[in-house]
Formats: structure tokens, C-alpha cells, sequence
DNA sequence: AGAAATATGTGACATTTATCACAAAATAAG
DNA sequence: CTTATTTTGTGATAAATGTCACATATTTCT
């Protein structure tokens, strides 16, 4: 358990200066979990008492709406888990569920609020990454309303290749349901829309395994879809 | 100038134990400003050198989205206004205009930086309130996309009375179009909506003076559509 | 391997809401 | 005070997507 702390450890010496010390803290207080595809991560309105930190893997963001469960965003490691909901509420205020085989890292509050307080720069890297996702979120949700099924669904296929895979070819990790869900569409929309762009020659496809193929048109559906 | 910013600290006071020192340097590096109803305070895409905060008044935050501008969020002094944009990144990624006459305070954000990096818990207090608008960020979110127009609008007239003015009577201080703008429909679907409330009883309007006759419907209708 | 549960493909149809088109009011501007 | 400009009210129509209903794959579980 020792040696993957240090990985772990890892990532967050590469965007901040940390005292030795404060690697020690760290690492003499976390642990190290493995989640399987489907598996819950962080579940809405149960107790938080650790900051999480995603090492390996992708998960999705779901908070419950008003009739049904909300898909807003899909994270990939290396990337601190559910900060806002952690540090905001006792309790937590929306859920992460991972969507392939994951490494978590658990790391006791307590510690965590000792380093921000402690280390400056640290404090001010979450609080920029604080600002970036809350910005995200605001673009996000401005675009999706804004654009209609075609426009969405290039959008989310852009993302996963050029954000989460960094691949033109890539599995889905998430059923054609849940794509629809995150993009407010139904399954069946999504279902359709992906033939559409079958067709028309822009996307290949075989089980959840796809192949962009003319990205310049996706991206234009993106723009004006 | 420099007894009102006495009552701008009070703010920061109230909910911070913060020095004196550290309070003069506040008050020695900020400047206060009026703007009229429909100013714009903070410009998506221009520099941001400031921290601002709202002192009186009220604001809509809103961005500029794949084909038009979206309002994502109405709030009212006091409270800081714009830190995610301010922090994240040099220039401003949204725009903030008055809705009615406002009060704001100019800070230097590297004063402002300085004060975050000292006081542990002035630093922890910012931090949560990014949190807490990030995790409203994603409610909103689902909540707009779930529900449909009947639901959204109560659910802005409820905000108006609970939330911004605290009152079952007050004066809408955004135009229709805007209403509609902010939960994705269109003008003239919010004029047949608030006709068929006015219809049912729910509500009174004249102008834009308006009045919450049954609240509980309006709850109603929030939950259920 | 076989059964059960999920996920996908596809048609027909209903519904909501956007859009267009004007008229009337209300506000702002000169 | 009179003229522009922005808001508001209302009908008719169209377009996009949701919903329902099955058939067929595909995955998961025992």
C-alpha cells in the first residue's frame, strides 16, 4: 500500500511544491481502494469524511433532479473526486459511480484541511481547480440547453476523444441510455442520432466501439447543431 | 469613501475573524462604485484585476453560450461576485449586469490573494462558498433539464419570493424575455404561463408588480412539473 | 451453458414548446 | 411632448423530441 501512495503522492507534488512533512502526513493517512466498473464511489446523501482522489480510471458525476437521476459530467484520473460536495455539506450532495475498472485514493479530512491551510500553494491549486469546474458547469449547461440532439451528441463525442481517450477510437463507456441522459436526450434519440451519423459516413461503429472518422463535420455539428 | 467601506468589511467581518491590520489593508486598497439598472459590472472577455463585491443590489451573471447569451444565475448583496472568473483564469469567462441600481466594491485581487493566504479561515470561507455554488451549479442544472416550463417558472417565482426578495410581494426585475432566457423558453411561452397563474389564482400581477397568492400551488407545480 | 437481466434498433404517434406574425402597451430618448 | 425602442399579449403553425410498443442483441449471473 506503501508504494502506490507514492504515486499517488505523485500527482499532486507535480502541480505543487510540498514539504517533505506533508508528504508523510499524506501518506501515513489514506488509503488505497480499487472500484469495479458499476461500482459507487461516493453516494449521495450519505456521510463524507474523506477527500478522494481518483488514481486510476473514469467515473461519472450523477446528482438526483426532481424526477430522476442527473448524469453532469464524467471525470478521468488523475483527478480529485467530489471536492465541492466533500467540503460544502457534511453530507454528500450528489454521487460518483465509476464507469470502467478505478484506483481511489482516501485521504482523512482532517489532514487535507491541515495541508490547505499549511501550504499556499496547495490551497490556491484546489481553489483554481474549484473555479475551473464551477465555470465548466455554467458553459456546460449554457451549451447543452442551447443545442438541440445532433449538436449535443457531437459534443459528447468530441469529448471523450479528445478530453477522456485522447483517441480517435475509443469504447463508450456509458450505454447509449445513459449518454441520453447526460445530454438530456432519451435513449432512443441518441440511438437515432448515432445511425444518422453513421450514415452519413462521419462516425464507424461496432458494438460500443467507434471510430471517428470525419471530425471536421462533427465539429461543425457541434458549432451549429 | 471610507466609511462605506467600514460596512463592506462588516460583511466579511461577520463571518471571518480577521485582523485589523489585515482589515486596513483592506480598506486601504478598494474602490466603490455605482451602477445603474442594466450596467454592466464585470464584461465576459476583458481583464479582470479586481475582486468585486456586491454591496447593494442585485445582479444577473450570465454567459455567452453556442448561439446566444444565457443568464445562468441571479443574485443579490451581499456577496462577492464573479470569484470563479476572477481567480480562474486573467480574463473574465461571464458577464454580470445590474438588474436594479447596485453598490459594488473593487478589491485589488492581489491584496485580496495576500488576505486569502494569511487567514486561514477567511481562506476556508471563500473556499466553501465556491463549493456551495458549484454544487447549485449542477442542481439548477438538473432541475432546468427535468422539468418543463410550469415547473421552471414556479420555480423562479418561488426563488424571487423565498430566496432574493423574501417577500410574496415584489417587482420582477427582469423582463420576460430574460425570465425565459434564464430557464431555457421562450418569451412568449413565459406570457402564456404566467396567464394561465394569474387564471388559476396562483398569482397577481400588475406590470411587474407581482403578488404569490398560493404559494402552495406554486410548490405544486414546482415538484410535479 | 442456459437463464435472466440489460442494452440496442426502429416504427408510429403524441406533446411540448419554439417560431412567426402582428397589435397594443409601456419606457426610454430626443 | 412626441417619436423611437423595448416590452408584452395572443393566435396559428411547425419542428423536435419524448413516449409507447416490440423485436433483437448482448451481457451478466448462477
Amino acid at each position: 500500500m506503501q508504494n502506490e501512495c507514492a504515486d499517488c503522492v505523485c500527482v499532486l507534488r507535480s502541480s505543487v511544491n510540498m514539504k517533505d512533512c506533508q508528504l508523510e502526513m499524506l501518506g501515513g493517512n489514506h488509503a488505497v481502494v480499487k472500484f469495479k466498473k458499476g461500482d459507487s464511489i461516493i453516494k449521495q446523501g450519505v456521510f463524507s469524511t474523506n477527500v478522494i482522489f481518483l488514481r486510476k480510471g473514469m467515473a461519472k458525476i450523477h446528482i438526483s433532479g426532481p424526477s430522476r437521476e442527473q448524469i453532469v459530467k464524467l471525470v478521468k484520473a488523475p483527478t480529485y473526486l467530489g471536492l465541492p460536495t466533500t467540503f460544502g455539506d457534511k453530507i454528500n450532495q450528489y454521487s460518483v459511480t465509476s464507469v470502467i475498472d478505478s484506483e481511489v485514493c482516501f485521504i482523512d479530512l482532517e489532514v487535507f484541511k491541515k495541508l490547505l491551510g499549511e501550504n499556499k500553494d496547495f490551497g490556491s491549486y484546489i481553489l483554481m481547480e474549484l473555479c475551473k469546474s464551477e465555470m465548466e458547469a455554467y458553459r456546460r449547461c449554457a451549451s447543452r440547453t442551447q443545442k438541440q440532439m445532433r449538436g449535443n451528441l457531437a459534443d459528447v463525442l468530441l469529448e471523450f476523444s479528445e478530453k477522456l481517450f485522447e483517441e480517435d477510437e475509443f469504447t463508450l463507456p456509458l450505454s447509449q441510455s445513459d449518454i441520453g441522459n447526460w445530454v438530456d436526450a432519451g435513449r432512443e434519440s441518441i440511438n437515432r442520432t448515432l445511425s444518422e451519423f453513421i450514415q452519413d459516413g462521419i462516425i464507424q461503429m461496432q458494438g460500443r466501439q467507434i471510430k471517428i472518422i470525419d471530425k471536421k463535420m462533427l465539429k461543425m455539428i457541434s458549432q451549429n447543431g
